[in-house]
DNA sequence: CTGAAAGCGCTTACAG
DNA sequence: CTGAAAGCGCTTACAG
């Protein structure tokens, strides 16, 4: 049924029914509400598409998951801030559509695709690692795009982010190891370092240093993103990790899990002799057993501010550049000697 | 820029602009390549919009979750399930939005309101727990819907479907702890089992009747769908999991991971004093230690045969109603005994 | 407060 | 093979 058909069954003009549906006070309350009432019973609603083609507008964001994004099930920590944006945007009313950057199509990304067939009102941006040709869309401006998570190699003065302070991460993580003399203190990363793995262990050395504790480059172990070759990479270096206690800190829950699963084939009691803390919370590391000690990404209040600024933005309201850097917190669980600090 | 505009900026008309891009072999392919490159050098896309409205065809389809969905990142099946979707559409070309079917705006569900609106050109339906409306709505075949995963309480003739075979993968559990005649068997599940549960459970006593085995009342332990409850739930039954060898098939899972934290709390020799089969085979159960073993849903068949219908459907081609019921495999890792049969 | 009309940017039947 | 024109289903400036 079209808005012409549905005006003609109630004897009105299309155009006082797209008003009531609408929610125009132009058109009475009895009436807008009587209008309302026979929508719903009739089951009519007015064509998207042709409501878009009129407004500009689409009632759908985008958001961009990073080229070397494997999974939602893989990656819980994005798996996670996509729930949360999706409950966020619906308090907005928009809907979602998720996008990969790796994906192309007749020589358009996916991203520049969508964007340029203005599919989508706007767009939430996972890190920054994205091309050339896609970094020139978002600041030709066509589509508001926010930043959002990780921040990549190169940071960018005209874009709107709200980022995970990573170096104030592994800084906390290297105070609370710290306090622990006589563990060797590790650090587990991916061969390659990206800015944020970098910025983690920066951090962890400054917290390290305040105790007169340095990082030598043997106490740094390298291994793919994943938690098997974390596990390999422990297993490797199991004369390292058995002779003596040693304190881990983890680029990511990820690798964690793969270092936990290794340390107890190797028979290490955690946390007596292992201590590890990670970075990223992830739901699951407070599940597994024993549960992971971890920073935890203040996920809930970057995506508030970011879908808030999005919405703002998409409605051309003027808003100040945000560019933020949340702080992570320690959340001490079972693979910590916990003290009071 | 609109194609109207691009066509005056090569001289040609908007209609053989259109022909071009849409790969009409009515234009002579010089001609058409050239458009093409063109298009591609100024970064002209067709206006998703209008192009919708003309033709009636979104280029998106809808992933409708379950009202009990939680969240991606909570449940690990359906962010599994998620990501074959994804990438499977991607094939066809089409985008992917995702729907929650509990969200309600303006009386209608979003689900109700996307098909109305005519937002998405076809729905994949995860699970069959919908409202009244709602199978209405599907039923009256506005856009074409395929089921996916876990069979509801109704099963409806008229309907498409690939499901998951529960009772087929429990027969697998009961079978195989069948020849553990020293184990007493038992079953975890959630309160107030439905139609998928009861199945897992009447598959699981069929395999063991097959070595004259029997689930009494006893042997049935209750708790709600999480990590804790599963956990609380074995802990409060130590005595039974502490007074011999004992074999356990859990409904999922999720309730599997709280169960062997749980065992291991207890002090309990995995597999040796407990053995452990779940259900699902989300991808992190093969990565935490010890890795369960678990009934494996044929995910990546269920969603490309779905895929292929619906996209077929779309199509408007004629295609015979698909209802079909796949089946799980076991997987054996290492909370089992894991001898050849 | 209400309706007729123009126009959003495409596709395609039609005429040439 | 190509273009002019109609029309997809809305919204909104305009006139009343």
């Amino acid at each position: 049924m079209t808005s012409r058909e549905f005006a003609k069954m109630l004897g009105v003009s299309q155009s006082t029914i797209s008003r009531a549906l609408n929610g125009s006070t132009l058109v009475p309350d009895e009436k807008r509400h009587f209008i309302q009432q026979k929508a719903r019973e009739v089951g009519f609603i007015l064509n998207s598409q042709a409501k878009s083609l009129r407004t500009q507008k689409t009632g759908t964001i985008g958001i961009l998951f990073p080229k070397h994004f494997i999974s939602m099930s893989a990656n819980r920590m994005l798996a996670h801030l996509y729930d949360c944006i999706q409950q966020e945007m619906h308090k907005y009313n928009y809907d979602v559509m998720t996008v990969y950057s790796s994906a192309v199509n007749n020589d358009f990304s996916s991203f520049e695709r969508i964007v340029r067939a203005r599919k989508v009102d706007g767009f939430l941006v996972m890190r920054m690692e994205i091309s050339k040709e896609e970094l020139e869309l978002v600041k030709s401006d066509r589509v508001p795009c926010i930043f959002m998570m990780n921040a990549g190699d190169k940071i960018y003065n005209s874009l709107n982010y709200l980022f995970s302070d990573s170096e104030y991460g592994g800084y906390l993580a290297g105070r609370y190891f710290g306090k622990f003399p006589k563990y060797r203190k590790l650090f587990i990363t991916v061969y390659e370092e990206k800015r944020d793995a970098r910025r983690r262990r920066e951090g962890f050395e400054r917290g390290l240093s305040e105790f007169d504790c340095q990082l030598a480059d043997e106490d740094i172990l390298y291994c793919n993103l994943g938690v098997d070759s974390a596990y390999q990479c422990i297993m490797k270096n199991k004369q390292l990790i058995k002779s003596g206690k040693v304190a881990i800190f983890s680029y990511s829950d990820t690798l964690a899990i793969g270092v936990l699963n290794a340390c107890l084939d190797l028979g290490c009691r955690v946390p007596e002799d292992v201590q590890l803390i990670s970075m990223d919370d992830i739901p699951c590391v407070a599940e597994i057993h024993p549960s992971l000690s971890t920073l935890h990404i203040p996920v809930e209040e970057m995506v508030s501010e970011s879908c808030s600024l999005l919405v703002d933005l998409i409605d051309g309201k003027k808003r100040k550049r945000v560019q933020k850097w949340l702080h992570p917190n320690l959340v001490l669980r079972d693979t910590t000697i916990n003290i009071e600090s």
